[in-house]
DNA sequence: TAGGCCATCTGGTCCT
DNA sequence: AGGACCAGATGGCCTA
């Protein structure tokens, strides 16, 4: 950690004193002049009585004869300030300044250690002391919940619980580190119904093709289709939005799904493979992470669960199971393009391929 | 430019 | 006496 010194003289005194010499101490200047006049054993005035004697007029003095006899002060009796007394002392305050600076030092050496265990640890962006402190109570209190209830927040919970009492910066970095649109940290009055309802209902595709019909492809039980701009890529390509679900994020409206049959996955749907499964009680319940979603092999139909480290294959002719982490799965064959670091993140619900939205022409 | 954050200095207090 | 700790003051840097 760079040291940034105060570039007065003082600091620089402080630097370069060895602590062996007193000769090489400077004086402050208001010492120093009082010093000049005196002999090396003649008394001085300590700063702190030179202070008061500067501010003192004759007119104190005379206030001073006016008072009432004072008993004799307790304790041991006020040395004398000589030179060597006044230099011994500013050495003593040199040493004590670089004691308390490689005190602070040392506090801010460990509260380095401590961002490296909060969530959100930026390099590049650094959380301030205080912050540090407020996120660390805040993570310990979310990891004390999580031990005593058992159960594990969705995403969006527990990044609101490390965020209590956090500044708007802050916020956005935990969300960030959450993969989180900062947007849901908010409190729900103050994010447009649309966002509310895209992150808490929603999940979209992008819309490569300005022909297709999603009616055909995606449609709902009790379908409601609606086509807008994606609040995620400016509006840039149209995106399909497909309600799936009025309710809360904990409970979702549909029907739970445990399996999806071969017969959701013909021309005409009920239910996509995807949204089927971000219907189940899958990821609504679950709590996700940036590090909880599926890696999709577009090689072969199966994916790869992260948890578990296995493999799971897809076979066209039978039930899918919902994997037992209940993220959410897709057919592979209708990914055929993606990119193998294709990710879902299933805290938005939102399909993501890189840094663009899940393309989806396949499909169709 | 105001306000937040930070490093540093400083004097006071407590403890060994 | 000296070290640890603390809080106030101060000035620099950065950002909205």
């Amino acid at each position: 950690m760079p040291i940034k010194m105060q570039e007065n003289s003082e600091a620089e005194q402080d630097l370069s004193f060895t602590g062996s010499d007193l000769d090489d101490i400077d004086l402050d200047d208001d010492i120093s002049e009082l010093i000049e006049s005196d002999d090396e054993d003649s008394e001085v005035n300590s700063p702190d009585e030179n202070k008061n004697q500067k501010s003192s007029t004759g007119r104190k003095r005379k206030d001073k004869q006016e008072e009432p006899k004072v008993p004799k002060k307790r304790g041991p009796k006020k040395k004398r300030m000589t030179k060597a007394r006044i230099a011994k002392l500013r050495l003593r305050r040199v040493k004590a300044n670089a004691r308390e600076r490689n005190r602070m030092h040392g506090l801010n050496d460990a509260l380095d250690i401590l961002r490296k265990h909060v969530p959100c640890y930026s390099k590049t962006q650094k959380l301030s002391k205080i912050e540090t402190l407020r996120l660390a109570r805040n993570y310990i209190s979310a990891l004390s919940d999580i031990l005593e209830s058992g159960v594990k927040p969705d995403s969006v919970t527990f990044a609101k619980a490390l965020s209590k009492g956090l500044s708007q910066n802050t916020m956005n970095l935990v969300a960030g580190g959450l993969q989180l649109n900062p947007r849901t940290l908010l409190p729900e009055s103050t994010y447009a119904k649309q966002y509310q309802f895209y992150y808490n209902n929603t999940f979209e595709v992008s819309k490569p093709n300005q022909n297709v019909s999603y009616h055909n492809v995606y449609s709902l039980p009790s379908p409601q289709v609606a086509y807008s701009h994606s609040p995620i890529n400016n509006g840039v390509s149209p995106v399909a939005r497909i309600p799936y679900s009025h309710s809360s994020p904990v409970s979702c409206g549909l029907p739970s799904c445990t399996s999806v049959s071969q017969a959701n996955f013909g021309n005409v749907r009920d239910t996509s493979p995807l949204q089927a499964a971000t219907a189940s009680s899958s990821i609504q319940c679950e709590a996700v992470t940036s590090s909880n979603y599926m890696q999709y092999d577009n090689n072969m139909e199966r994916y790869m669960d992260p948890r578990s480290q296995q493999t799971v294959q897809f076979f066209p002719q039978q039930s899918v199971p919902v994997p037992h982490d209940c993220s959410p799965y897709i057919l592979l064959d209708d990914l055929a393009d993606f990119s193998p670091d294709t990710t879902i993140d299933t805290d938005m619900s939102i399909i993501s391929s890189g840094s663009s939205i899940f393309d989806v022409h396949r499909i169709i």
